[in-house]
DNA sequence: GCAACAAATTGGAATGGTTCTAAGTAGCAA
DNA sequence: TTGCTACTTAGAACCATTCCAATTTGTTGC
């Protein structure tokens, strides 16, 4: 199926193929780490979470691999105010609300209408290649 | 009128004064430096600026005054991705559009009814206090 | 399998925007 | 005045991220 938007663990390889890239165990661990708990990690916690499998990667080599992985498009990389570099599993057009007690970053589903709506404001002369919707407040955990 | 919302120079001194603070020469000379020339300085730009009328200030300063303007809500302090921090004058809520190839930043006037119906997106139980809203892409200058 | 080349990883140093700190200055209150 | 507090200042510290130079790993052609 071509028309998937959350990648399988094996379409890592692939991806890589694509961009003339090799696939190695840190960026498959890393990858992997970043697929099995869809949060929105720090490269910090994406070291500190691959270091339980592979206790002699670099932390230098995480911030390699995430880029790599945001080149591919394997991965998105979300920025919230002037806080570390986010990284998103997510690869679905979505909002992000940031929670300021808990800290944490909750996605919200956006409508299709509502993004061509959001789009449409954009005078003549404007080409949009991305848009980045943030709310910022308190969020209740739900029931 | 109580009910502008784009405050006067003058207006610099009372809402320091709603917040306990005083109105000091350096203060007064970064906001007039945001008020008149009405693009998205970051605080190096500011800092720039601002010696010219008052050689003797200090980038420590800059900082200080900027961060007690947005606290009186005079400015908007605005992030893109990792860059420095921007300093926005416009008040009104509204959209940003990052143009990659000259990395200038355009206010982009959102209708209320849009405002509505995408905070209308959120669950119930998210209670948001702010929204942001960035296109990146390609801005033709306009004819 | 081996040489040769390219890609990837690594630790540590460097970067750069921002914040902190401790000292000095300035304005207001008794 | 004497104090008190707010404010400014220079420079040090901070910290996420990037850079660098050296090593390791993988791949390709023989």
């Amino acid at each position: 199926m071509s028309t998937m938007t959350t990648a399988s663990p094996d379409a890592l390889a692939q991806r890589l193929a694509d961009s003339g890239l090799r696939s190695t165990p840190q960026r498959e661990v890393i990858y992997d780490v970043i697929l099995r708990k869809r949060d929105h990690p720090t490269a910090d916690e994406v070291y500190a979470r691959v270091r339980a499998d592979m206790p002699s990667i670099s932390l230098a080599t995480v911030y390699n691999c995430l880029e790599t992985l945001v080149q591919c498009d394997l991965v998105r990389a979300v920025n919230f105010e002037r806080a570390p570099t986010r990284y998103c599993p997510n690869l679905h057009p979505h909002a992000h609300f940031h929670d300021e007690q808990s800290g944490s970053i909750h996605d919200i589903q956006l409508p299709a209408e509502l993004l061509e709506k959001i789009s449409s404001v954009l005078p003549a002369g404007y080409d949009a290649k991305s848009l980045q919707i943030t709310f910022r407040g308190k969020a209740q955990p739900a029931a």
